[in-house]
DNA sequence: GACCGCTACTTGTCTAGACATCTACACCGC
DNA sequence: GCGGTGTAGATGTCTAGACAAGTAGCGGTC
């Protein structure tokens, strides 16, 4: 009397999705499609980590191989990225920000169809630095009001800004914290319309409290752009420090 | 005293390329650029097969999984053609044939960047099969030239054709047989410009003489094209029955 | 704090074998 | 000639194990 052969591979878990064997489906293409849909579902939501390979085999029951032939597929299509080493994210698809002379954060956002919001983190008069100064066309030292804003977009950090604006603009202070936007703040004082005179873009690794707050490892380098904005008459109304994550957004130059 | 390990895989024949292990390349990625500059070189042709996979693992000293690697990357860069069961096959672009008012074999082919040839295997005079003297005008039986004819393009065939003329065409058979193209052999006899008045497309399966002429297997379909060729008065001046293997040959209609 | 090395974890590659599935072709019987 | 059947050979899929190589984080050293 001999025992029953003991099946090839474990069962899968029992809250997993049931795939058919010896149908006509590949097993990987099952499982491709099973993922696509969750991902288009939601969850895991885009940037986020997927199961390490190993585990992902073990749920839906198949050798590594199997499961990853599935990934591969899905990074072809896009849906995936896969970085050795560290696992496979959900794509999010980068946010190209067009520099363009009145680009405005909101309206970028927007144009990705996703919802723009915004934290402001200080609001401050203070002495402006050095750098800052040279840009507002100041002394240095100079009484400056400091706004820093995290940006976001459907609620994921995109964006760490510090503006600068020039005393001069009695009643911004308040204007800024009561705004919803700085575009709305700086009509309350009089500034009609203003545009971006330059635009200067470098990248740097972000220090602990800003790797916190775009909530990215302190290896994922950043883009720092500095901006000089002016208003009709070309008199300097704000200089701006802005640090981006990559990769989830992409700076564009637009001649 | 040991002997050495024995080499994990079989060392690849003397004449073939050199593969790097353990170098920074991986071994699929050589091998896929391997062929693929043998295939830009022209050997294999557009058109013929590859060795099966187990017979170029064995080429290269490694594993059919590891080959297999290789063709999926050449296959999604589009420079091969997998089918299962049959083989792997080197691309070859696909004519299209442009169904219009005016086409000429001739112009077709060069239009694709490749050389235009043919060899007459038939040309006769003949009683005009019903079908034909439907399409020339005449009463069945009527007495018709008949031109049958192998058309190549770089010297691979493209088109297996038979042209069938009135027989009030005095002097087109020596023509025929005298010029190097139907459209010079017309001008000779007083036809200085004719064009296709109708095209009705079917497809079927090759006998065994077309198969061998097209050098396609018997299971490939022929497009099957029958078109009527006018002169510039509206009078029949041809009547054309056209095999063209699939998928070598597409017929496009325009407009 | 900065730097280094260690370690755990992750993906990438290669080998090996088995079986499924499809194709082409020869063969046979009618 | 026609159609079915068998067979060899081709690609497709799955499993299994091993090792390479990259990443991240921890802890020790200076």
């Amino acid at each position: 009397m001999t025992v029953a052969a003991p099946p090839r591979v474990a069962a899968p878990p029992p809250g997993a999705a049931p795939l058919s064997r010896d149908e006509g489906e590949a097993l990987w293409h099952q499982i491709a499609r099973v993922l696509r849909q969750e991902i288009a579902a939601g969850t895991p939501a885009p940037g986020a980590r997927l199961p390490a390979e190993a585990a992902l085999a073990t749920r839906f029951g198949v050798n590594r191989h199997t499961l990853r032939r599935a990934l591969e597929a899905l990074a072809r299509e896009g849906l995936l990225k896969i970085e050795r080493g560290r696992g496979s994210f959900v794509a999010e698809d980068v946010l190209d920000y067009a520099i363009g002379a009145r680009t405005r954060f909101s309206e970028w956002i927007r144009r990705h169809n996703k919802e723009p919001s915004g934290r402001i983190l200080r609001l401050e008069e203070c002495a402006a630095p050095v750098a800052v100064a040279r840009g507002l066309g100041l002394r240095a030292g100079a009484r400056a009001i400091l706004l820093e804003r995290l940006g976001l977009a459907d609620g994921r950090p995109v964006s760490l800004t510090e503006h600068y604006f020039p005393a001069r603009l009695r009643g911004l202070r308040a204007a800024l914290a009561a705004a919803a936007s700085i575009t709305e703040a700086l009509r309350a004082v009089g500034v009609d319309d203003y545009r971006r005179q330059l635009t200067r873009v470098s990248a740097r690794l972000p220090d602990a409290a800003e790797a916190g707050l775009l909530r990215i490892p302190r290896t994922r380098p950043l883009l720092v752009a500095e901006n000089v904005n002016v208003d009709r008459a070309g008199a300097v109304v704000e200089f701006g420090l802005a640090r981006y994550p990559t990769p989830r957004v992409q700076i564009v130059f637009e001649p």
